[in-house]
RNA sequence: GGUUCUGUAGCUCAACGGCAGAGCGCUCGUCUCAUAAGCGAGUAGUUGUGGGUUCAACUCCCACCGGAACUACCA
């Protein structure tokens, strides 16, 4: 394929989390997919931008603080806290953390408002429907029992509310949205997810409200103080305020002027609506371009149950990144999951699976060839080049088109298929060992035969190791120290140092007479914990 | 209720009109360079059920059974 590592910029988010409670493995789940592309990106020389944040506004904010004593900001900071210390541990390299009570921000949200409002979107109107006190919100006629009792509270009667609240004439972009989904159908993925939002936008778009009365911890509304602004309107609005230089000042046209439009949000399937349809229709009324493409992942489940609370099977990242690292748990996430799809966690599954690919296929096949080239070749890397193999050599037929296969995959954010087709060439290469038996061919004298079985493979795991990288990049940097280059995969400058993508993407690349590191395992064999189910 | 998607080996998934495959797991065998790793062989499927179209169906159509998602403002 052509060299197309040209430098046009990346723009990738993950949700703005809601800082309600500690981050779940959804959360994670979201943050580690968006950083691996992220840095798939980066190793391609696109200069990239990696967005994550908290939302931080709105009435659940403003109770969870209040049930523990504290002011709402010093609840949001105690858990941002816990947000951060979390991507540290995940390794995720984020670019911008954005959150939602910056005072920036609050800047970017009522230049946009005012946009929006002085397009003729905003109107006054009246929120009506029945109103649960119990749940704090409005449920539709036909949710509510017998007399009008709450579902979720049967004892409670649901009150008629009329209140005045702030109304986005969403209703009059549902033509222009139809025509942004019908032009692009990229826009919304994968396809099951644009499915169902074409559906909804299909039985015709209603105006929202995008202000409370009764919620005091958010931006105030600029036409009218007494309200404040829905958290969604805010939140969304977090993705352009982050995209803004630390110095220069918070105007929409400086946020707007580099980066601008975002290449992929990437969201649960959850808040797909928002994405999908609200935020580019706000876009739409302020003038603005919409985003490329809007992403909506599946969920995960443990054990094949929904995760939940009241079922007590919560998976708490921080205890999974501290008893495994975060290489292995990305790579089962990521490659044992179809991304899209809704996946399950199984530890023994979990377990199974990096063991075989990560110890036993990978890492002890770098470590068995090391160990031979050390005895074999004084340890430093035969002197071959990739003209010297036939182009019907076993690891050289693969490795050859194994790049653009795998940059076409992460393109496609199949993740899964990326691992798969490394994974393969990897597997060759174990056979191949096995068939050629170099040991024995070394034995008999025959050194050349030996060293170009040494390279061969050597160059394989090499490859594998910088593909791998965007998912496992510790171990990636473990692979390439041990082949003698000085390269970590987790500095994001890494660029300058590293040869472009389609160099280092193609099978042939590692230098001969490089000096070999010791070898040492990569991965240590996971023990399946003790009578945990 | 309506709409959409889905049901393939114990598990996770591929094939999407032309003899049903891979990885993991499990069983047996085997090499010795290696992380009790590697390699080889074996194992298991009337492709949810019943019809239909076709020379030919996992693949297209219909019905049924099972699972899931969406069906407006909880982030």
């Amino acid at each position: 394929m052509s060299d197309q590592d040209f430098p046009s910029t990346f723009a990738i988010t993950t949700p703005l989390y809601y800082v309600n409670d500690l981050p779940h493995i959804g959360s994670a789940y979201t943050t580690m997919a968006a950083d691996a592309i992220a840095r798939f990106q980066r190793l391609q020389g696109h200069p990239t931008l990696l967005i994550v944040g908290t939302d931080e506004h709105g009435q659940k904010i403003q109770r969870a603080a209040e049930s523990t004593g504290k002011t709402p900001q010093e609840h949001c900071d105690r858990i941002v806290a816990g947000f951060a210390e979390l991507w540290q541990r995940f390794n995720i390299t984020y670019d911008r953390f954005i959150r939602t009570t910056n005072s920036r921000h609050t800047a970017i949200v009522n230049e946009f408002f005012q946009r929006v409002w002085d397009k003729g979107d905003i109107y006054l109107g009246q929120q009506q429907g029945w109103y649960c006190v119990s749940c704090e919100e409005f449920k539709e006629e036909r949710e509510l029992l017998e007399n009008k009792h709450c579902p979720l509270h049967p004892n409670k009667i649901a009150e008629w509310r009329d209140e005045e609240n702030y109304f986005f004439r969403l209703s009059k972009y549902q033509s222009q949205l139809e025509a942004l989904y019908q032009e692009r159908p990229d826009f919304i993925q994968p396809p099951s997810r644009r499915n169902e939002v074409l559906s909804f936008v299909s039985q015709g778009l209603q105006d929202f409200s995008i202000s409370r009365v009764n919620v005091e911890w958010g931006i105030p509304l600029p036409a009218n103080p007494k309200h404040t602004i829905y958290v969604w309107f805010d939140a969304l609005l977090g993705y352009v305020t982050a995209l803004l230089e630390p110095e220069s000042p918070p105007t929409l046209e400086n946020a707007l002027a580099q980066w601008w439009p975002i290449n992929l949000h990437l969201i649960g399937k959850d808040i797909l609506r928002f994405h999908a349809v609200y935020w580019p229709a706000m876009l739409l009324s302020a003038g603005v371009p919409v985003p490329e493409r809007v992403y909506g992942h599946g969920f995960l489940t443990k054990d094949g149950k929904k995760i939940s609370k009241t079922l007590g099977n919560i998976i708490d990242p921080l205890a999974l990144v501290n008893s495994y690292g975060s290489d292995a748990i990305r790579y089962y996430f990521l490659k044992e999951i179809e991304f899209g799809q809704d996946g399950d966690f199984n530890e023994t599954r979990f377990i199974h699976t990096v063991n075989a690919d990560l110890a036993n296929d990978l890492g002890n096949l770098l470590n068995r060839t090391l160990q031979m080239a050390h005895k074999y070749c004084q340890g430093s890397l035969p002197a071959y080049t990739a003209a010297d193999f036939a182009p019907d050599h076993p690891l050289k037929a693969i490795g050859i088109d194994l790049g653009d296969r795998v940059r076409q995959a992460y393109q496609d954010l199949a993740f899964s298929q990326a691992c798969e087709a490394i994974l393969g060439l990897v597997r060759t290469c174990n056979k191949f060992i096995d068939e050629q038996a170099p040991w024995a061919k070394y034995k008999q004298g025959q050194q050349q035969e030996v060293e170009q079985i040494l390279y061969a493979v050597l160059e394989s795991v090499r490859l594998a190791a910088y593909l791998l990288s965007p998912i496992i990049p510790n171990i990636s940097t473990d692979i390439y120290q041990q082949l003698g280059f000085s390269i970590d995969f987790n500095d994001k400058n890494l660029i300058n140092g590293l040869a472009t993508f389609s160099r280092s993407a193609s099978w042939g690349f590692l230098p001969d007479r490089q000096s070999l590191g010791k070898p040492k395992p990569v991965f240590a064999r996971l023990e399946l914990p003790a009578a945990i189910g």
